[in-house]
DNA sequence: ATCAATAAGCAAAAATCTTTTCATGCTTTC
DNA sequence: GAAAGCATGAAAAGATTTTTGCTTATTGAT
């Protein structure tokens, strides 16, 4: 017998995993959580054999989630479903203890792989993502704003208060192309290509 | 016998929906659509009791799509299924004609009831936006992005999908000028000044 | 039938941003 | 102490975006 819990905040998200595994093992027990306190309070009644997690969901952090759930119950084996292919968070996720990280649109084998994957203990993740991760990097940072230099910094968060590259030029007293150049490095060092990438990275951080 | 066509880019969403309506009808033919293509290739081989429409998919233009299923096949019913339960998307979406607006994280109770209501000609609509539609008659809006022209629309949301002014104006076949000149008119009707301010506005209708 | 308002589109110039490349100084490491 | 690496800064060239002013089409109202 396997025991499951769905964390997700969309009934009919977790309908169709839910589908998926009945589908794939004969016996299982399906719990399912739609914000974060449904699932710590489900966690406390049981263990699961596997732990599936949104990565975003309205009124819960889905990180802090991961974290907490990596603390309190380190064997646990969390499978992160983003909506996205791509996904800006998946290197935050696996750092912070997911074993992996698939796509809601991806196809039913690939599912299947990921999820037989994680409840065997192996990691899984999409061509994409593994590449990104083994890309270099592997700070032990789990925020990658702290790879950020003091003025880097400094100038990300005008960028996220919407300032312009000629504002922040004047306000620092510094040549527009220096600003530019800080941008780019900024977005290189962040893994984001253009400002609501950073807009949402930097949210995902609270 | 019932016949349906679920059109949703992610996999385990049709699976959910498939399962919901598997559960309501004894007798059910269901046809998956990932894409707009694969949804006109299926709509011309059949008609369908119900069509459940993905607000929000990647490559794929949805609200054509509605417009096309209106023009091509005007008895057919629609009803659209969105991630978040208020939506920029709701009244123009309805004026395109569909049946009803459903949002993904809606309980099961309601989702039977909007099924039902679609699949018998009658509308659905959830409070909100219900509260949305009446206000439109009386003249006002509280939508701001109800004030954009069909184009306007359709750039505003490659906007907040992070795609640039020479990508839109390359994928819609425009002058450069021209998507600018669109976006400027766009920033002006919200009253946003830049990308971020826009973004948050409209994350505010969700 | 005409007028006014809205929508859609574009060219050209001006403004702004990005990329590449390099220089310098400061730390850290061997 | 030399080498390696990072942080900071910027010029130059190139690319992109914004603005202005204008044209044309469509629609609704008078």
């Amino acid at each position: 017998m396997k025991r499951f819990l769905l964390i997700d905040d969309h009934l009919i998200v977790r309908s169709g995993i839910k589908q998926l595994l009945t589908d794939m093992y004969k016996d299982v027990e399906i719990y399912e959580a739609e914000d974060g306190n449904s699932a710590t309070a489900l966690l406390k009644t049981h263990t699961y054999d596997l732990i599936t997690l949104d990565v975003q969901m309205p009124n819960t952090d889905s990180f802090a989630l991961m974290e907490y759930v990596k603390k309190e119950y380190p064997q646990a084996k969390v499978l992160m479903f983003s909506m996205s292919p791509e996904s800006i968070y998946a290197i935050r996720f696996t750092k912070a203890g997911a074993k992996g990280f698939i796509s809601k649109s991806a196809p039913l084998d690939e599912m299947k792989i990921a999820i037989e994957k994680v409840m065997n203990d192996k990691k899984y993740f999409s061509e994409d993502i593994l590449m990104e991760l083994t890309k270099g990097n592997t700070g032990a940072t789990n925020n990658l704003f702290d790879l950020l230099s003091p003025r880097e910094f400094e100038i990300v968060q005008m960028l996220l208060n919407g300032k312009t590259i000629s504002f922040i030029a004047a306000d620092l007293s510094l040549g527009l192309s220096t600003v530019g150049t800080h941008k780019g490095r900024i977005f290189q060092k962040l893994k984001v290509s253009n400002l609501l990438e950073l807009k949402e990275l930097a949210n995902s951080y609270k």
